[in-house]
DNA sequence: GCGGATTTATAGACGGCGTTCAATTGTTTA
DNA sequence: TAAACAATTGAACGCCGTCTATAAATCCGC
């Protein structure tokens, strides 16, 4: 009840004006309640981006099980489709920084790892047999350039620039390194 | 005096515990001076990441100026550098969203401009003729790669996912988008 | 069924925040 | 010097996260 409602507010007023005193009031609870369950605004919130995150791989699941042919198209359009519907959420999740002395809940490292996972399995798929070994390395580096792209989006920064179809424009970037990787299968194979 | 002191406290306590009161406070004006200023908070931290975007601009000319025979890697080392020697400033440009009425004041996107300037003509400078028109284009897109492999490395997602040398990783793709590029451009030449 | 123990919920208090504004101080001009 | 103007102030407001003493609810052995 506190997750999803503070999800909720969350989506709609965003990182900058979300309080928990506010979720607390919303659904009828004292704010000493819900320190009393997450401790500190810090854990509160780390639950709330977890929530995103299993959302987030819910539907990047979804939409590949749906997906045609071109899977690595799919998964770019995911990416930037996820944090368009959810702009607030999404950008929490990295709007938020954690103190140095933060402990994380093995929780959430394991629902970002799904994420990760999805992908590192994609890019192995697209990848030659003999570069293979490299898809895990190779889909987080892929996975911080959509990312990018995406948060240059989601700011307007793109649009300032004069720039417009930043997912073509991912998913290029995505297409020259799986290329190239494939290339470098070739010669290895060749010699 | 406000902005040079501001500036400092950002750099110390960073953009979640900073406060324009605190800044009026240390350099001993009332905290309703600071406002007759600036007028508002977030015009505040505006002329703030300003100033970064400036100190910023600043050092990618010194270092481009002082490199050597590889002007990309000195281009994406540079980016790396910055933001990890100036975390906290450099994080508060992205953490700091703008309500959605704001009209930025032209300084800040004429300096934001300088720093993409920078990057297209050296980039520019990497293609082969045939293809020189897509550097803007392709500038802003390796812009967004570059600062997405940052942003994972600042906030300690790589080294959750057990990856090291960021840097590298966004230089290799970085050259992969070149080689791809003066490979179209090859192709368009041979026609 | 009951009374003590233990968990859970409450709301008031605290200091700090961004923001506003009437009052004050300082500066220029006539 | 006196009046007009500009700059500065800090108390007041309603928020915030956090703490804590108190009250309510739940459980459990008898």
């Amino acid at each position: 009840m506190l997750l999803s409602e503070g999800h909720k507010h969350l989506a709609e007023v965003g990182f900058a004006r979300f309080s928990a005193r506010e979720v607390a009031k919303r659904i009828g609870y004292s704010i000493g309640t819900l320190y009393n369950v997450f401790g500190t605004y810090d854990r509160f919130l780390v639950a709330l981006n977890t929530r995103t995150f299993q959302l987030w791989a819910k539907e990047l699941r979804a939409e590949l099980d749906a997906c045609g042919g071109d899977r690595i198209r799919c998964l770019v359009e995911s990416y930037f489709r996820f944090a368009r519907a959810n702009r607030n959420v999404w950008l929490a999740i990295y709007d938020h920084h954690l103190p140095a002395d933060f402990v994380m809940p093995e929780e959430q490292d394991w629902l970002r790892g799904e994420l990760t996972h999805i992908v590192v399995r994609e890019v192995a798929a697209a990848l030659p047999e003999a570069v293979k070994p490299q898809a895990p390395t190779l889909a987080r580096s892929l996975l911080a350039s959509v990312h990018g792209h995406c948060v240059f989006d989601i700011a307007g920064s793109f649009a300032l620039m004069g720039q417009r179809e930043p997912v073509e424009m991912a998913l290029a970037r995505v297409r020259d390194t799986l290329t190239m990787a494939a290339r470098d299968g070739e010669e290895s194979r060749a010699q």
